[in-house]
DNA sequence: AAGGGCCTCAACCGCGTGACT
DNA sequence: TAGTCACGCGGTTGAGGCCCT
């Protein structure tokens, strides 16, 4: 048994012995941790607590520094690019969630973990498989992932001609077979919502738009798309990306990992119904329409 | 306005592992 | 080699906020 456990097996009574604090953290212990680690830096994090007069575990101070103090770490929503991203490196690693967070940066691994079980297991409750079945997989690295592609250069496309409204257009060429493109959306819904443009020209601000389930997300300027997230240097790269340069173009990133994903790859997009993903009759489009698609592809 | 249900996420817990003695 | 300590990871929990009725 480890020391935490040493310390879990008669953590009421060293809790009281000890007086230690459990629970959120006040803005004072904030102020103490991040005055602490100013001035002696990070590391043996059961001295730090004693020594910094902090009436918390090591750990503790540990987990409130890695995941809420610490100056790197990203705030807000989880952007598109990022949640393509996090589907990508799960189908490859499973719930190794310290490995994928070290390619977001700024991004926690419970910040990672939070968001896999709320929105991604949430939806494969939904479609009533689970989270780790070939068919979930397949819905997810065949279905959303692409569409997540698509709506990402939609929103590229935005940014580049911002008074223009784009029609993507379908690139079969690497697709498996038994998945039509024409059938991943209606085209009812294609010839209404086609790519529409969640960015407002005259605003120059980020463009908001739902996530892959429909969660409000207000994504970054797209270049973070090419520039943060793909720019991985070659050295970080050595468990299957494929980084011939420091600069790693969105489209030769999403090769690699699955193999799946092409250059050019332009799927129609999905909807963009950018503040309310109120559908025309007043319902949740964003569900609708994921879980419509998503039964009809599980169906096949 | 109230309350009940749902969702999010910060924090905790248990366990594995490596370093050190 | 065994015991101890420290750290990190993945799973789980619960408080608080939000939304719907």
């Amino acid at each position: 048994m480890d020391v935490n456990g040493r310390l879990c097996s008669s953590a009421t009574q060293s809790d009281e012995e000890m007086d230690l604090r459990r629970g959120p953290w006040t803005v004072e212990e904030d102020l103490i941790l991040i005055n602490y680690i100013a001035n002696h830096g990070e590391g043996r994090w059961n001295s730090l607590a004693r020594y910094a007069g902090l009436k918390r575990t090591g750990k503790s101070c540990r987990l409130r520094w890695l995941n809420y103090l610490r100056p790197d770490v990203r705030r807000g929503n989880i952007t598109l690019e990022e949640q393509l991203l996090i589907l990508e490196l799960h189908s490859r690693w499973g719930n190794r969630w310290s490995k994928i967070a070290q390619h977001l940066p700024g991004r926690t691994d419970n910040e990672i973990k939070n968001y896999w079980r709320t929105r991604v297991q949430k939806h494969a409750k939904q479609l009533q498989c689970d989270v780790n079945s070939k068919r979930f997989k397949d819905t997810m690295r065949l279905v959303w992932m692409p569409r997540l592609v698509e709506r990402i250069q939609a929103a590229a496309s935005a940014s580049n001609n911002s008074s223009t409204i784009t029609t993507a257009q379908h690139n079969t060429n690497n697709l498996p077979n038994n998945v039509v493109t024409g059938q991943i959306l209606p085209t009812s819904r294609n010839e209404d919502f086609g790519v529409v443009v969640a960015q407002d020209s005259s605003s120059g601000a980020a463009a908001a738009s739902s996530d892959l389930f429909g969660t409000q997300v207000v994504s970054p300027p797209v270049s973070d798309l090419t520039t943060d997230y793909y720019n991985f240097p070659a050295t970080n790269c050595t468990d299957g990306f494929q980084s011939g340069s420091v600069q790693v173009s969105y489209a030769d990133c999403l090769t690699s990992p699955t193999g799946y994903f092409n250059n050019g790859l332009d799927f129609q997009a999905i909807d963009q119904q950018n503040n309310n993903n109120v559908w025309l009759d007043g319902t949740d489009v964003s569900e609708n329409l994921w879980n419509g698609d998503d039964i009809w592809f599980l169906q096949q």
